[in-house]
DNA sequence: AAGTTGACCCCGA
DNA sequence: TTCGGGGCCAACT
């Protein structure tokens, strides 16, 4: 479920765990969004995993790619400004899945 | 089976 | 702002 939701994510935008977890339930804690994505690397397809952060939008997984600057280097080539391992805007990029996914279902 | 760990989050000092 | 403590729940030892 984690990945259906992070596939939803559009380019250049980007959400947090947290935000999933809720989504999904708020007995999912924001722990086991990141746990899912790490295991996202095993999926069959691709799943943008760099589009989602933490709370402070701080590149927080960044280690989890082949190279601590992948993830960073794809969301820059999405239009996403990266400072210091943060995202620049971060307010404005921020992509609510309970907002955009509100009315969808299944 | 029990103890640790983890791509997290929230609160108080 | 930084530091410490608690909660969270599935996976891994």
């Amino acid at each position: 479920m984690v990945w259906e939701v992070v596939k939803n994510i559009p380019p250049g935008r980007v959400t947090t765990y947290g935000a999933i977890a809720n989504f999904l339930g708020a007995g999912s804690s924001a722990r086991m969004v990141g746990y899912a994505l790490n295991a996202s690397k095993y999926a069959n397809e691709f799943i943008p995993a760099h589009r989602v952060v933490n709370r402070n939008g701080v590149l927080t997984g960044k280690h989890h790619f082949g190279s601590i600057y992948a993830m960073e280097n794809l969301l820059r080539m999405e239009g996403v400004e990266v400072e210091d391992d943060k995202i620049v805007r971060f307010k404005i990029l921020f992509w609510d899945p309970m907002k955009e996914l509100s009315s969808m279902d299944e």
